[in-house]
DNA sequence: GTCTATAGTAAGATAGAC
DNA sequence: GTCTATCTTACTATAGAC
């Protein structure tokens, strides 16, 4: 056993800058292995389900980063409703790199990557809602309103990342989280 | 020069369905020949430029469509605001088959798309930002506020076929379009 | 555990018959 | 104009040396 060039976190780091990129069709072996830095017949070796695992993998990463930067953030009790909100913000705005990086999901989301990676997609999508339905909960939103008012929220970040990626323009991505947090300190006045 | 097989509209529609669905590089010459009903040598003699040059007539044929049915509608002074936004509603909802179908430009928008095409998505993009802020002008928006409206409502749109997707669930589609229309509508009252 | 080398397959693109 | 057949390249995936 000889040590590992690439620990799992880099070569998370590396996966998810490509696929994000170019998306799952988009993404080659020798790409893959040119961001990692780990040649093609390697990534079989850790990957032996190929680019598939791989997706799969990065999509559990994905996960957990959501729980431990989104959920377990927005739905703390310990802060107020308020502080929640800012530190999640800060985060997705760190993930999107300001809106110039895409959104794995939307990637991967293609006609034959959500027959393979559909369930955790939605999975991943429905993380967010559910944290974002507990924080408008705690600002005083009724339940059904709380609930769209998440999905809005959602829907907000990815449009913007679209339209900031299409347009070359970061304003909407900023302006979008913006608009997100006073929707939700409205109530709280 | 004996007749065509395919006429344009069905070419560019064919053409258009693959590419939505699978993206610049998710799409082979043999998925877009059997979705258009024409061999691989005789797309090559109707697009000599190849698959890139497929794409830049697409983008062509939807910037026309745009024009037609969004721009054209939603800048008519002979119609009553709350009339236009009707319709285009209506229009981009048959567009998008009520969130079913992905947004061409967003599909493209991929690392290797945006350097072939970014300048047509960009221009697509701005072509229905524009539209949407003479709107909110005739709505009576001051012009910095009917600028934003008209970013937030492409975003609220991207944004609903993306989680509409991935969740398997249309319902953000169809409530951004209703929120998209009481935006506007608020000022009217 | 990572590499070079390579098999096997699918891709983009063209030649030439009709 | 459209086709079949074919070329060339790029891809996924594996074998075997180290």
């Amino acid at each position: 056993m000889r040590p590992q060039k690439v620990d799992h976190e880099h070569l998370m780091s590396g996966l998810m800058s490509v696929l994000r990129a170019n998306g799952f069709e988009g993404t080659s072996m020798v790409a893959i292995s040119e961001a990692t830095g780990l040649k093609k017949a390697s990534l079989y070796y850790r990957f032996p389900g190929g680019k598939k695992e791989m997706v799969e993998e990065v999509l559990n990463h994905v996960k957990s980063w959501s729980v431990k930067h989104i959920s377990d953030v927005l739905t703390n009790k310990k802060n107020s409703p308020q502080k929640r909100l800012g530190v999640v913000l800060d985060n997705i705005n760190i993930l999107y790199d300001g809106g110039r990086r895409a959104c794995i999901l939307k990637s991967i989301s293609t006609e034959s990557g959500l027959p393979l990676f559909g369930t955790q997609i939605k999975e991943g999508f429905k993380l967010w809602i559910d944290a974002f339905t507990t924080l408008a909960l705690d600002f005083g939103y009724e339940p059904q309103t709380a609930y769209n008012l998440a999905k809005e929220s959602l829907v907000r970040i990815q449009g913007a990342l679209i339209l900031s990626k299409g347009l070359g323009d970061l304003s909407p991505f900023r302006e979008s989280l913006e608009s997100i947090e006073k929707s939700y300190l409205q109530k709280a006045i």
